[in-house]
DNA sequence: ACAGATGCCTGGACGC
DNA sequence: TGCGTCCAGGCATCTG
């Protein structure tokens, strides 16, 4: 599932193949995955314009799109748990969960693949900003890599949160993208119990944290993405974080520190992979 | 205001 | 073999 690293190296794919290309056409196969407008207006308004940028805002995606050196608008995605965003010739054969093709330049498309349907796709008209219309990303906290999320932001957040750690590093309104498999990660390097009341960490633990969550999604960038999901960079192929994941999908298998077996609970309605040994309650 | 539950959705794993 | 059930989880929306 596409957590921050993924999106960034999809974001990068795009972005060395398809910046400065005009956008020729296009064809919606599952209406719903247009979230606005509707998907007629959806392929009419991207049409005759060139993709001028690639920009990333926690999980979403969103290309600036120019006609004439002016602005005409944006094209946002998110890919929720399954959506690939491929870089394909049009003379591939359509893959069956095929849910949106542009075709872009003259050989090429961008085809929108998502198995699960959760993914969404935007067109923001030019008078208005992504976070007008993609109405979650307004609702984002700081990038884990900006000055804003601070160890002070940080803390302060964690000492007003009544809820498990676990919970509060998935709520995307604390710090924008880190999901369920870079959240057990994290947690594991920091040798937190996911269980933790977030106000009662320690100062050196927040401290420990917020590196972690820094490192962790910084290691997984350079790396191009996770493997242990069915996520797949522009070109369809696996990152390669995947074989050193700590705990994640590794339930009643050795801890790689200590051989314990790894547990897994229900935390916030989400599978939780922690070392009860190397995290103690 | 906040936190927890639910719905969305497909396909793979599992038990009988 | 086949059928039913559960699980995977990001985010919007609903409920308490």
């Amino acid at each position: 599932m596409p957590e921050l690293p993924e999106v960034e190296t999809v974001r990068r794919g795009l972005a060395s193949v398809s910046v400065n290309q005009p956008i020729s056409g296009g064809e919606v196969l599952l209406t719903r995955t247009i979230a606005h407008p509707d998907a007629d207006e959806f392929i009419d308004r991207l049409t005759g314009n060139t993709i001028a940028s690639w920009q990333r805002r926690g999980k979403y995606l969103y290309a600036e799109l120019h006609r004439q050196e002016k602005s005409a608008g944006w094209l946002g995605v998110h890919l929720r748990m399954t959506g690939q965003m491929l870089w394909l010739d049009r003379q591939e054969p359509i893959h069956k969960h095929t849910r949106v093709r542009l075709l872009v330049g003259t050989t090429s498309e961008i085809r929108f693949v998502d198995q699960r349907t959760f993914g969404q796709m935007w067109w923001i008209p030019p008078d208005r900003t992504p976070s007008d219309i993609m109405t979650g990303m307004a609702k984002l906290g700081p990038e884990p890599f900006d000055r804003d999320f601070s160890i002070e932001y940080f803390t302060t957040k964690l000492s007003k949160s009544h809820r498990n750690i676990k919970t509060a590093i998935l709520d995307q309104t604390l710090v924008a993208g880190l999901g369920n498999i870079y959240a057990d990660e994290c947690l594991f390097m920091s040798r937190i119990h996911p269980n933790t009341l977030a106000s009662s960490l320690k100062p050196k633990q927040i401290k420990t944290l917020h590196q972690a969550a820094i490192e962790v999604l910084t290691t997984a960038i350079d790396r191009g993405g996770t493997s242990f999901s069915n996520y797949l960079n522009v070109e369809g192929v696996n990152g390669n974080y995947g074989g050193e994941a700590w705990v994640y999908n590794r339930a009643l298998q050795p801890c790689r520190v200590c051989d314990t077996p790894i547990s897994k609970i229900r935390l916030g309605g989400r599978g939780t992979h922690f070392c009860p040994h190397c995290q103690p309650e």
